[in-house]
DNA sequence: GTTAGCACTCTACTTTGATGAGTGCTAACA
DNA sequence: TGTTAGCACTCATCAAAGTAGAGTGCTAAC
């Protein structure tokens, strides 16, 4: 069977009001649109070919349509509209990144609660992963006899800081000089390189502290690998409410239950960020218990670098041209002001 | 009316099971129970005796009786009894400690999560405060030509990042120097007497480099008073279903929202951490959005100085007596775990 | 002071019936 | 051959009515 154009217009035209509304939509309602000179008993015959298709399903036999995962990805591809935010939007957005930022995981908190805002779905954020960033500096801090902090500060403004355990012995200006020695080696080097580079140009050093070393080097590994949980902050998890299909308490549950896990989540986001933009509708989500959700997600950048990525996840009957159209414009607002605060210029240049 | 000691046995009762089941407790269940030897009507004189008192409450004319907040705090402070955790139990506590810890905001979550999981109600814990630490070192790191880092670092271990704008002109080797200097001149003194410090040793300095001393001054101040938000930690907000009170759905949405603004959360906490334990029941609480709840919260310290405080958020029919045994415990824990990995062996002594 | 008995209250649950939105099918129409 | 009107049928939703059960307050007797 082929979907004509009528077809589409119709399965548009359903998905929409169905999106709009949340109740399953009957011929007679579509019939009675704007622009639909055909009787409901058309519709009918049109929506039963489109049900073979498997674009639309009937929750039972005397409901009206709604749309399916697959209607969804039609929908998405081929049939909706993207819609521009208004100026006024757009504004809004960019005043509440535009206080005063004094560390980046403002930026990061910030922007999940703008997603979730204007788009009324819970938002997902992903930090900045440090593998593709550059040393800056490192700073060893000796805190007391055996434990002294790691401080790993790269040039795109991150900080990751690691306590390590360590043979006493080291006194405060030994590691001072540690210090200025590993930045100047380690600088403009990437977590990975400078690994080898320690192991290469310390060889005198590590003799003498073999175990402290090591600690530090785990350290830079650690960096890298991030613990999935603490880079991912969420936004509006009261949204959950918003969606029908949570009105059941346990499956609610269920479901914050996994987002507050963040494994699932850290997982979800860290593909994505491979991706300029991408979209997971139902069943398409590689998580069973995201198959009844939908995953709307963008990346941002420094340099060019895709460095993280931020989404949305709601029900499969979302707004997608407007969820779209947010996570473009928090995006493109958000490289500006990344790139406004860190390395652009760099004094490396 | 006095409250006698069978009047007070019966009120215990009510409580303990009301506490257990979460329905109103009747006359007759009462008067069935092990260890009560009177009859139903008696029971039902006595109850309409504490209902006269303030005591119990009856959610309608033919329901049992449920326990008013009054009744709760004659509970906690006289009626209930202490529970100690099974060894079992704390040793599952110290376990989840007692992984690699790299940071100390690991430390913080994981109380988080063990808190809400030991007692299935939602847990908060407040990060360390700046208040009190002494400094132990402070870094200024070059970011490009007009952004500098600015790292303080407490002897207790931890590290807060501001990012401030400067004028150009600032170069890297000088920053370098200036936080030798820095870190030489204000080591071992709070945040409040380092500002000080600075305006009185730097005066040279500050007459050159006018705007970056003054944002300097503003970070060390914008530390001491922390962003409410980002110290909070929550965990098991899924617990918020457990509780019927939140049921209906738009309750829930109302609360998940006020745990979400942390604003609220952050004052109760920062509160309560002058107070070795408290215990705030229903309307007790100063805040509107809370009056439906108990909050009970403990402190943690280093060197005995209170740094943080942390604690449970849930219905007023909680159980108090085992809330407060873990508390108490992952307390002790978490004390253990801080003053072994920062400052105790200090080389300040 | 304690207890049994009884009438009364109120919630929660089940049953029943009515309503209406929506469907599929058939036959007639253009 | 595609479109439409008509009709019987299905099913969820809602309101009304009835039932069961837990619990109370009051009174009178022990």
């Amino acid at each position: 069977m082929e979907l004509d154009e009528r077809k589409q217009k119709i399965l548009k035209a359903i998905i929409d009001d169905y999106i709009l509304t949340g109740i399953p939509v009957g011929s007679r309602t579509l019939s009675k649109k704007e622009g639909f000179d055909i009787s409901s008993a058309t519709i009918r015959n049109v929506m039963a070919d489109l049900e073979e298709m498997g674009y639309l399903e009937q929750p039972h036999t005397s409901a009206g349509r709604i749309p399916s995962d697959l209607a969804y990805r039609l929908y998405v591809d081929k049939l909706m509209r993207l819609s521009t935010l208004s100026p006024k939007e757009v504004v809004a957005i960019n005043d509440i990144f535009d206080t005063k930022i004094l560390e980046i995981n403002d930026v990061i908190e910030k922007t999940a609660d703008i997603i979730s805002k204007a788009t009324n779905h819970i938002s997902v954020v992903l930090a900045p992963q440090m593998k593709q960033s550059t040393l800056k500096r490192i700073q060893l801090v000796k805190l007391n006899d055996t434990k002294v902090l790691v401080l790993i500060i790269t040039s795109t403004g991150l900080v990751k800081e690691k306590l390590i355990t360590v043979a006493s012995g080291l006194d405060a200006s030994y590691l001072d000089m540690l210090s200025n020695m590993l930045t100047e080696k380690l600088a403009e080097k990437t977590l990975d390189e400078a690994e080898q580079a320690i192991e290469q140009d310390f060889k005198a050093e590590m003799l003498t502290h073999e175990r402290f070393f090591k600690s530090l080097i785990y350290s830079l590994h650690d960096t890298v690998e991030p613990q999935s949980g603490k880079d991912i902050v969420l936004g509006g998890a009261k949204n959950i409410f918003n969606y029908p299909e949570y009105r059941d308490v346990d499956k609610a549950k269920g479901f914050l239950e996994v987002l507050e896990t963040k494994e699932l989540l850290f997982q979800m986001l860290d593909q994505a960020s491979k991706l300029e933009f991408s979209i997971s509708i139902g069943h398409e989500n590689p998580y069973d218990e995201m198959k009844q959700c939908s995953v709307v997600t963008a990346t941002y950048s420094i340099d060019g670098k895709n460095i993280g990525s931020f989404g949305v996840i709601g029900p499969t009957r979302m707004n997608y041209a407007r969820v779209v159209s947010v996570l473009d414009q928090v995006g493109k607002s958000l490289n500006t002001i990344l790139s406004g605060f860190i390395d652009e210029k760099s004094d490396k240049d």
